[in-house]
DNA sequence: TGTACATCAGTGAACGCGCGTTCACTGATGTAC
DNA sequence: TGTACATCAGTGAACGCGCGTTCACTGATGTAC
């Protein structure tokens, strides 16, 4: 049956959302568009009115994440590491970084996927360039990329892990090591 | 037609070796049988005689990239860095650290694959803290811990990258900020 | 050492299943009067 | 404002395809004499 304008829009909204999420906590390969459908309260027959594909849907999703990864702010460069390097960001892997849960898989995605996240960790990195606690220009800017790397390899292994004091150290270890560098 | 007990063993040995270079090319969920297969010069119908499931090639095509990887060794904590952050070992995913290839995808395999992973990261923290030039020992563990994290991170948004220029930009940066760390 | 035969690794057709995708149909929406 | 009808979002059955897996068959291997 037709539904209202707004329910339209509101459920294109949630089929989006609900792929941003389910692609991020279990890969694109193994999250079928009845997956995707059924989280958003539909069935699978009414995908194709709003996508031409489940590649142009996985585009949509990564734009969303992205989007939604761009307002994670934070005052100061301890309290970027912080949140990033945290038990809840490595628990949350639906609404955390998008670089992070989907890292080796992105690679094979369509190139218009691979620029976005190409320019948004562009966007990433100056905007952590700006917090970083050192005097050199030039030193800033590298020591935001080696951070920004060490937090993403350190959330990676904390979550591949199987033994929960070790998950830990890796996440405090980096904490540590990244905050310890104020100088 | 039958073939030779050494020919069963070689055939067995190409197998796991084409599995595990197609695993980390490109990932557990696009890679077929009939892939491995082909790479392995036979056809898949063969298959079920040496495993018994897709998964069971999946946990030894691991553990044979993970027993490659403990090969590489490197004499100072520079050269590790130097070779870890290299444009070569970027495009050669096939062949490279087991991690990178395959950060995001390992965490959904078999609890055993997990482990398996779980105890070669151990490994490899022991090794680059016996490595790593820092005087304070527990500074050390801390410091092997960041800078493989650093080391990861930094491979894989270099591959991930669409921009040349930024790719290269990723790996020298990391390389430069964890080599003028030593003191 | 040579021969006869049982073994069994490899082949390729075939199976069931679940995927992405299509489509005829339904019935609520929204427009025209 | 009320009514009649065209529109079209959503449904669920159905499609083709490729996957993991099975199996009857083949013919080289390796063993028994």
């Amino acid at each position: 049956m037709k539904v209202s304008r707004e329910q339209v829009a509101k459920n294109r909204r949630n089929i989006v959302e609900a792929a941003s999420q389910l692609f991020s906590e279990r890969g694109f390969d193994v999250v079928t568009i009845v997956d995707v459908m059924k989280a958003a309260g539909l069935t699978h027959g009414g995908f194709y009115g709003y996508f031409a594909s489940k590649d142009e849907l996985i585009a949509e999703a990564i734009a969303f994440s992205l989007k939604r990864q761009e307002g994670f702010i934070a005052d100061t460069f301890a309290d970027y590491c912080a949140a990033y390097l945290s038990p809840g960001h490595r628990e949350h892997r639906a609404g955390g970084c998008t670089f992070a849960a989907l890292a080796s898989e992105a690679v094979r995605q369509a190139p218009e996927v691979r620029h976005h996240m190409t320019e948004t960790l562009r966007d990433m990195v100056n905007t952590l360039t700006g917090l970083v606690p050192e005097n050199a220009p030039e030193g800033r800017r590298r020591m935001a990329i080696s951070s920004l790397s060490a937090m993403l390899g350190g959330l990676i292994l904390s979550r591949l892990v199987d033994d929960s004091v070790f998950a830990d150290e890796l996440l405090n270890s980096n904490r540590q090591a990244l905050v310890r560098t104020d100088r």
